[in-house]
RNA sequence: GUGGCUGUAGCUCAAGUGGUUAGAGCGCCGGACUGUGGCUCCGGAGGCUGCGGGUUCAAGUCCCGUCAGCCACCCCA
């Protein structure tokens, strides 16, 4: 075997493109019933970019290189400093709250594995300019939409929410001083993943003593409204730090979409950017790495683009939702299926059949016929493996009588049709 | 970047402890079938067994390296 895509790179066969126009078209569809319009940038950006807000560590997972004019650049690992760029340059002129959506090919130099590769396309969905809790259900809900969409319910697809400023003020409360709290957030990140002991040593050997390390983890353990609403009622103003967060949950459950949600503090994001509301879309199996994911970043537009907007929103990669859509249904996304495939009966029926062909492309049927000299029986096989709906069958009898065959594959039924009737009697299904 | 597992036809997989010409199903091509498809039957093509080296009379099989895939870590989209 010679001659394959780089590691982490995807070719995209007929079956594999369906299934990504499929997504596409859910994305896109999606953000117009939100409003939203559809942004781009470049693919190639200058490695400044990454490197002077986003902190160092990513450059070790950059596609990076200098160009041929001597600059540092790098193919775009995330949208957001774009995004930040571009409403920077013309923020005073847009209206806010702006909705702006992308669907960037992103690249990242790591090791690939399932559900992860060097490459992916990602939904972007970002709303700027508004900090109320509406805003952040207007984004999870378009999160679920996309979903929704395809079929999934709330026994297959989980969002599950929580808020920095309620875990930190329930952080707070426990003990934990604010420059520990990413340290605690590490910690309760891994609290599905690591056992109990080990989270536990790693915060007291953080610093935190044993007494606050179980608090900590108790913190993280929060799952539902009732829980929360008991852990803050032992909090000074508790019911004020969780207010958005039960503005969102409440939002979402006005719209319908309360089934889905999961309030679940152990939900913080690893991006350290996020100030508020966060968000995973997970598959209720939990086999699947998380599906889309999302927060409030208020403050990062003003340290990647300078100006001071509130934003809130999520990004969804094609490469998980491909597998759920896929697992979910094996047979997959078949091509569209022609309209008719023209045959010919004998070698004088060529040129006919071509003529007709292209009138009836012409006029926006799908259609196909064999292009080399076959038997009627082979160019009917022929036509049912390519999934035609009917056949049309050009013969001198016919032709004699101005008139074609037009013979249904799916019933084997068959009619004479005027040829100048042709394109009506494709048109009806 | 670290560690573990796995690489056989386009796909899914076979080939006891090394043994002579690496097989099957599906798919693909052709024929039965030059004015009627799906089914059936028959035939055919398709393999440097991921790649390179080593051990051996003999390697798909054992060893080393390398590349790729999967899994875990790391990191997160």
């Amino acid at each position: 075997m010679q001659g394959q895509a780089l590691p982490g790179f995807r070719d995209f066969y007929p079956g594999d493109a369906a299934l990504r126009n499929q997504i596409f078209g859910v994305w896109r569809d999606v953000a117009a019933r939100y409003g939203f319009e559809e942004y781009d940038g470049p693919p190639l950006e200058p490695l400044e970019l990454y490197t002077e807000k986003s902190g160092d560590e990513i450059v070790g997972q950059l596609y990076e290189f200098e160009d041929k004019g001597g600059r540092r650049v790098a193919l775009r690992p995330e949208m957001t400093p774009t995004l930040a760029r571009m409403v920077a340059a013309r923020a005073p002129a847009l209206k806010k709250p702006i909705r702006w959506f992308s669907m960037p090919q992103l690249f990242r130099y790591e090791r690939q594995q399932r559900g992860r590769l060097r490459e992916h396309f990602q939904l972007n969905m970002d709303l700027i300019g508004e900090p109320g809790p509406l805003a952040d259900a207007e984004i999870a809900a378009a999160a679920v939409d996309v979903v929704r969409t395809l079929g999934f319910g709330p026994e297959v697809v989980r969002l599950r929410i929580s808020d920095r400023r309620v875990v930190a003020g329930l952080l707070g409360h426990a003990g934990v001083p604010d420059g520990m709290l990413s340290l605690a957030y590490g910690a309760i990140d891994k609290i599905e993943r690591d056992p109990p002991g080990v989270l536990a040593d790693r915060l007291v050997a953080g610093g935190l003593s044993a007494a606050i390390a179980d608090r900590v983890l108790a913190v993280g353990r929060l799952r539902g409204q009732d829980a929360l609403d008991a852990a803050l009622a032992e909090v000074p103003d508790g019911a004020d730090i969780a207010e958005d967060l039960s503005a969102c949950v409440g939002a979402l459950a006005d719209m319908g979409l309360g089934g889905f949600v999961d309030l679940d503090l152990s939900i913080v994001r690893g991006l350290a950017y996020y100030t508020g509301v966060v968000f995973e879309l997970f598959d209720a199996g939990r086999s699947l790495r998380a599906i889309c994911g999302g927060g409030r970043y208020d403050g990062l537009l003003r340290a990647l683009g300078g100006v001071d907007l509130p934003a809130v929103g999520f990004g969804m990669g094609d490469v998980v939702l491909g597998e759920l859509i896929t697992g979910a249904a094996p047979a997959g996304a078949r091509a569209a299926p022609l309209d008719a495939f023209l045959v010919a009966v004998g070698s004088d029926d060529v040129s006919h059949v071509l003529a007709l062909a292209h009138r009836l492309r012409d006029a926006g049927r799908r259609v196909e016929y064999a292009l080399k000299a076959q038997g009627l029986g082979k160019q009917l096989k022929l036509a049912a493996a390519r999934g035609a709906r009917r056949a049309v069958i050009v013969g001198p009898d016919e032709r004699a009588r101005g008139e074609v065959v037009v013979r249904d594959l799916t019933d084997g039924g068959e009619q004479q049709i005027a040829v100048e009737r042709i394109e009506d009697a494709l048109a009806n299904v």
